[in-house]
DNA sequence: AAGTTGACCCCGA
DNA sequence: TTCGGGGCCAACT
């Protein structure tokens, strides 16, 4: 097996995730930190959105927001507008920086994968 | 090796 | 209601 892992297993536990995260659905990053059994490691989720980019798989992070809904991580992405934008074109409203129905449209990691 | 940081979250004033 | 501070824990410098 070759050093191919540059990253912590935790890391790849949350793209993994965010990966499963469907199409027009949002999730919080405290969300995917009790799914992977860190609670209180919801910091953690957005430091590995941080490192994300050096995943070798697409991690859709505009999908992940803070628990009020908010696209606290837009100014990470190359454009301010492009976490907005990703979100509008999947048919997620977005105003005011938060999204519309933030609730309604939320995916529990817990709730949608315990169980197949 | 030790201190700082952070795409969060919770609670009190 | 808005604002500020503390806790958290792993990566980063």
């Amino acid at each position: 097996m070759s050093d191919v892992k540059k990253h912590s297993d935790f890391f790849e536990s949350v793209w993994l995730t965010v990966r499963e995260i469907p199409r027009g659905r949002v999730t919080s990053y405290g969300a995917i930190a009790k799914y992977l059994g860190a609670p209180r490691s919801s910091r953690m989720v957005g430091y590995a959105m941080n490192a994300s980019h050096s995943a070798s798989v697409e991690v859709p992070a505009h999908r992940v927001v803070n628990r009020n809904g908010v696209l606290t991580g837009k100014h990470h992405f190359p454009d301010l507008l492009e976490m907005e934008q990703k979100l509008e074109k999947e048919g997620v409203r977005v105003e005011d920086d938060k999204v519309i129905e933030f609730e309604k449209l939320f995916w529990d990691p817990m709730k949608e994968l315990s169980m197949e």
